[in-house]
DNA sequence: TATGAATGAGCCTTCATTCAT
DNA sequence: CATGAATGAAGGCTCATTCAT
């Protein structure tokens, strides 16, 4: 029996491109301005077959958050193979500075939707939207606390938030330089950044 | 006869109530939930009446875009009876941090009409939402060259970028203590810059 | 007192330039596809005053119906200042493909009009629009029983049927030829017509 | 599992219906006057469902040209059974007169539509409807090609600038009769024409 | 499970007509 | 008489969601 042939397996492959493509599809058009049958069509599935997967658009939304926070895991383990936490931020630095083009074009995935889903009445996607962005923080407030720097949690909101204002700008703006410009200036920030030297 | 009798004033009252409702609805639902029975709702005037003042729903967006683009003006008029530059940027970010509240609910009203906008086909109106930033950007670039720091635009991408960052952190994380937090650190930033040798 | 202080004078050129300008646009337009804004507009005259001088917008149909009447009596008047009743038709048929320009872009006036009456359920627009062809059919009549030629009846109906066929097939083609060569088709036939030589 | 059970035949049985539908309630009502609930509810369909099958209105109108198209192609069809040209040519205007009823309440569908459709800005719908026309002047043309007679396209366009002239006239005076009187004259100039020498 | 088709609520927009001054 | 403004009833169209097979 062929992979094709299980009906767990084709599923699966199907509730996986509606996925990918509801986390393409509703970060380059936003949430409001993207039709089901938009996400369908970007994944090739039928219309009528994505209610079997997703019971609603917003099972859809939430599923492309997972997708995008999955992603950010993903960056996050990689990261964790450097063994300095400072070399792990300015690679994230440089993760998110390579991907200028796109922040130009469309903004930073989970800001921009995090933005939408705000605005809505609902109130339980935006929650799942915040803990992603809540997950970064977390992480870079390990990195500052590793070393040893004061205020860890500060300096890690200081940074997402730099992330989530230079990206906003360069999709404001269209203009990529901004995400180069303020991503130098980031690494050197982390640079001056001493243990010991901080008065408070 | 009063200005309220004046069939012309009554208009220009009528237009005046639509712009402000639709700045305000448009700030709290988004662009694309926000219906014209809301924004005319909100200003009490009957939805068939709204197309006498404007066209169409972009006219409206427009509209609250120039009076957002208004409130920047007047912020900054009143930024510019302080002498000092340096005094002009910290009072900028004590109103930002004044405003935690509405940020932490509804984000930054242009930032976040920019993010919406900017996923629209259209592509007028979110060259006209990137305006309103560059415009805060320039102000705050002229201030930095004022107080003869180097790089005065790159201090004002800094500056900009990390409102509109902790506004849009707050805003997801629905925590108005995230402005508190920036905004203490911003103004500290702000001081320890020196003409001669800038530290970040 | 001058003619333009005289109230009822003014009235009356109001009156004028909305009825002529309601012949023309709802001629270029279509009835359905004119608003009664475009109608004011062309005749320069504010939307809210046109109720003033008609009650409706089928009145204003109606003006403009009775305005093509008048230039159907103003064009039969002018014909018949020739003493031959053949010479008349001649030069009618003249007149008509002199209008053949106009005839391609929009068909025949009247005509148009009377096919888009006809499909209203109203029922008495249409009836006047059928009066004015009627008035024409009848005149046609007239000349071909001057000429003694049989059938008179029916040699109106031929005449001012191609005339009709023709405008409209020019209108539809959008081709100002075809009235030309009707138009010289009928001349040949007008001549043709024989009081002694026909047998039935 | 009889045919109306297939949901294909079922999906291709609406759109029959919803074009047959369009046809006949364009052709009474004009376009500017049907709505799309009109055509929705003549063809028993939901107002939303039309949708699926024609994405626009034009669309529709679109389709009731080409079922008008379909027709005169069925019509020409059962003509060309006849062998001889001219007998082609009189049982057409005989179908025409046949036909009196409704011409005196609708006019010609075809004709009427095109005139409707002159009127518009569009400019897409207005040229198919032109080409529904020229289908039968050409038609028209070859059979009096076949008959040897000279200048064939101009006894085609006069022969069909009758058949429209006598519709819109009968139609602006609600009067079959004169689709008759036409109707006879037009056989009788049919049959006087001789290859040879052409007197109208 | 899969899928084309169905459904209905709601949105933006237009416009004839009326009103207040 | 004049006029800008007001009003509300549609109309075309979209789309999330459901249904029948």
């Amino acid at each position: 029996m062929t992979d094709s042939a299980k009906p767990g397996a084709r599923a699966a492959g199907k509730r996986r491109r509606l996925t990918a493509a509801a986390a393409q599809v509703l970060y380059e058009q936003g949430v409001e301005r993207t039709t089901l049958a938009d996400i369908a069509r970007a994944a090739d599935v039928p219309v009528g077959n994505v209610y079997y997967y997703f019971k609603t658009k917003d099972e859809l939304v939430r599923a492309a958050l997972s997708e995008h926070s999955t992603h950010l895991d993903e960056l996050i383990a990689s990261l964790e193979q450097l063994p300095d936490p400072r070399d792990r931020l300015k690679v994230l630095i440089e993760a998110w500075v390579s991907r200028r083009d796109a922040a130009a074009r469309y903004g930073c995935p989970t800001g921009t939707l995090a933005v939408e889903l705000d605005k809505r009445a609902d109130g339980t996607l935006d929650v799942e939207a915040g803990a992603v962005i809540r997950r970064l923080l977390d992480w870079a407030g390990h990195q500052f606390r590793a070393l040893a720097l004061p205020d860890p949690d500060d300096l890690a909101l200081t940074l997402v938030s730099a992330y989530q204002g230079m990206s906003l700008l360069a999709n404001a703006l269209r203009d990529p330089d901004i995400m180069t410009r303020e991503g130098t200036r980031l690494l050197r920030w982390l640079d001056s950044l001493k243990a010991p030297d901080r008065s408070l």
